[in-house]
RNA sequence: GUCUCGGUAGCUCAGCUGGAUAGAGCAACUGCCUUCUAAGCAGUAGGUCAUUGGUUCGAAUCCAAUCCGGGACACCA
């Protein structure tokens, strides 16, 4: 039991012998004591004056006499300042503390508990490389897989692979038209690079064949179209003119943009890549073939990535395996009257008693739409594992769809509904906006790589350090540790909900609140345990003297990790950790260095008597053990020498 | 228009289940390498916690309204 659960404890019973009054031990508000004043925890007890009826100071005063004289083993002393009770925590149990979890590697995680959860995060399309975004998309759902796994949850890192549909069509195409039987081994380009400089050059051709469109429209000229679209166009270039809607750009540029977009629908690429489209549903076997051999191309470069960032998964699903699914969904929804039919066959769901819209979830001519086929993932997922919870890692923009998604589910009563869990996230931008294929401004997840490691390799050659003994696969080890640390813990220091900003002007930086910050204690650690010799002697060593200020505090603050860990779990935030490995880093620095008059008053191999240096070494091993840990679970690793 | 997320130091962010004088890092300025590794440490400076009201012994935190910004509300995924 942690030492804030035990003062709850003590409290609650406190409370009941002093006031006969039942209270929850959630409703016990404790904090951490602010340096200013002695002892290391707080009640505050102004809320227990409601029934003790005396001034919050005699309250504090009472609860504290009572708690030091029931509990001495934990509580040693105390302090009232106002409404705050201040407890000093008896020293034996933070060195009693100390000697049982020094030599723990696995300390704070916990055991399993039963539970499965299945998290599926990167899920991305094969038409394209990697980029910025999805980097903290995988950071975020790797971390979210080992945070449930070290709180005693059973975790399905799972894949979805947008691997069919219309955007996979238009590489394919740009390619048969443009590559000359280009490949990744003729070109030496990377797969996945290579496939998306094809989906570019689609993009490219849409734009050149739509421009002619686009003006025609312009000048009212609408015989690119036929029937209704004719009519919605008229309307839009003829509200484009009305001068409120120029004045307002932001209208004028809604309507411009669907302009372009049906004009773009309209080039003879994008019919052809349409028509391919239905040669593959139909399971053209040179369309398949194409497909299934590009596809080839993206997984290998893929994979490649997926490997130098030290992401995996337990299970893919692939959408051409899925996207058929749900059908039989809509089959029993609609028997059960869940759902209905429109005149032109077309299937919906009824949401507005939820203050939500109708749903389509099948077009008039039998077809399904992306929430028919995620209904019916959810359901062989559901198949698949029996999870008690789902959690999909997806950016913010799709929460409308993720509440609906749930929202059906539990309409339709599946068991898979009550788990749906949408962890949503803020979309990386850059200083000037959102990030655009189309205007070339992403950010390309391998590119991004190399230059963390090359700024690592940069940075630690300036550091002045000596690496003289270190091979050079060492070296090269090194930077790609320091590298993808600092990035990593960059796109996961930040809580997942907030949008962030990236400027890649700006290198990633290598100091202060950073992953090669805390790298780096690390490694001093690990220096002067290389140092230590037989540490046998610590097993049962347990301290009795009297502990410096930040002995105490590494104590105590080593001693929250497990509460971290649960806060981190029930936030899904991995930010949480690393900000608490930060402030645990940031602690051990402040120790490693203090000195007085040029003596260091924390010296670990030279202190003063044995017992110091017994204590010391166990706090700094405990120390080296979280570290490791919460780094771990943001998917970094630490170097022993840096 | 409706829904939703956000607005804390020049910049990037913690703190948000209400608690003591609002914290870090970066950038700026001052010190500290004959050292258990200076990717570090110690310090200075920097704030109307978007605004206004409300609830409370107590509000950055909860409620309401307003302002600013992102996103969603597709027979796209």
């Amino acid at each position: 039991m942690s030492v804030v659960q035990s003062i709850r404890t003590a409290a609650v019973a406190a409370i009941k012998s002093l006031y006969n009054q039942d209270i929850a031990a959630a409703d016990v508000s404790i904090n951490i004591t602010k340096p200013e004043f002695e002892g290391e925890y707080t009640i505050v007890v102004f809320p227990f004056t409601k029934f003790s009826r005396q001034k919050p100071e005699e309250t504090a005063q009472r609860v504290g006499e009572y708690l030091s004289a029931n509990n001495p083993e934990l509580i040693a002393g105390f302090n009232v300042v106002k409404g705050f009770l201040n407890l000093n925590i008896n020293s034996a149990f933070w060195t009693t503390f100390l000697q049982n979890s020094y030599s723990n590697v696995n300390f704070g995680i916990q055991p399993a508990n039963g539970k499965k959860v299945m998290v599926e995060y990167s899920s991305p399309n094969t038409n394209k490389p990697l980029h910025l975004g999805h980097l903290r998309n995988n950071f975020l759902g790797y971390s979210i897989a080992e945070i449930l796994k070290a709180n005693g949850f059973e975790v399905i890192k799972a894949n979805l692979v947008n691997d069919r549909g219309i955007h996979i069509c238009k590489s394919m195409l740009a390619w048969q038209l443009f590559a000359h039987g280009d490949t990744p081994e003729s070109t030496g380009i990377k797969g996945d690079h290579l496939v998306g400089d094809y989906y570019v050059k689609f993009e490219s051709v849409v734009k050149e064949q739509a421009e002619p469109i686009i003006d025609r429209v312009l000048e009212n000229d609408f015989q690119d179209f036929e029937g209704a679209e004719t009519e919605k166009l008229e309307k839009l270039v003829k509200a484009m003119h009305k001068p409120e809607v120029k004045e307002d750009k932001d209208k004028y540029n809604k309507i411009m943009d669907d302009i372009k977009e049906m004009s773009r629908n309209k080039t003879e690429i994008m019919q052809q890549a349409k028509i391919m489209l239905q040669q593959w549903e139909a399971g053209n076997p040179e369309v398949r073939q194409l497909w299934a051999t590009m596809n080839g191309w993206v997984y290998k470069g893929f994979e490649e990535t997926y490997t130098r960032l030290g992401i995996d998964f337990d299970k893919m699903y692939y959408e051409s395996e899925t996207y058929l699914l749900g059908k039989d969904l809509v089959e029993e929804g609609l028997r059960k009257g869940v759902l209905f039919r429109k005149e032109d066959n077309s299937v919906w769901i009824d949401l507005t008693a939820d203050g939500l819209d109708e749903k389509l979830l099948l077009r008039g001519d039998g077809t399904s739409v992306y929430m028919t086929q995620d209904l019916g993932t959810a359901r062989l997922k559901y198949n698949d594992y029996q999870m008690d919870q789902s959690i999909y890692i997806v950016a913010d923009e799709q929460n409308y769809h993720f509440k609906v998604l749930q929202l059906i589910l539990e309409k339709l009563g599946e068991p898979s509904a009550p788990g749906i869990y949408h962890l949503s996230y803020g979309m990386v931008e850059l200083p000037h906006g959102r990030m655009k294929s189309r205007e070339g401004t992403v950010v390309d997840a391998d590119d991004m790589v190399v230059e963390m490691i090359r700024t690592a390799e940069e940075i630690t050659k300036e550091s002045g350090k000596k690496h003289t003994d270190f091979t050079q696969d060492e070296l090269d080890a090194l930077y790609e540790t320091i590298g993808l640390g600092a990035m990593k813990f960059f796109l996961l220091r930040v809580d997942p909900k907030k949008r962030m900003i990236f400027n890649p002007e700006e290198s990633i930086d290598l100091h202060g609140f950073t992953g090669p910050f805390i790298q780096y204690a690390y490694a001093r650690i690990k220096s002067i345990l290389r140092e230590t010799g037989d540490v046998s002697a610590l097993k049962d060593y347990v301290y009795t003297g009297t502990l410096l200020p930040l002995e105490k505090e590494l104590i105590v603050l080593s001693e929250q990790f497990s509460g971290i860990l649960a806060d981190a779990h029930k936030e899904m935030s991995p930010s949480v950790i690393a900000n608490y490995a930060f402030s645990l880093a940031q602690l051990f620095n402040s120790f490693y260095a203090e000195k007085v008059d040029g003596v260091p008053t924390y010296s670990i191999l030279k202190a003063a008597d044995e017992d110091k240096r017994k204590l010391r070494l166990q706090i700094i091993m405990l120390t080296s053990h979280i570290i490791a840990k919460s780094m771990k679970l943001l998917g970094i690793n630490v170097p022993e020498r840096m």
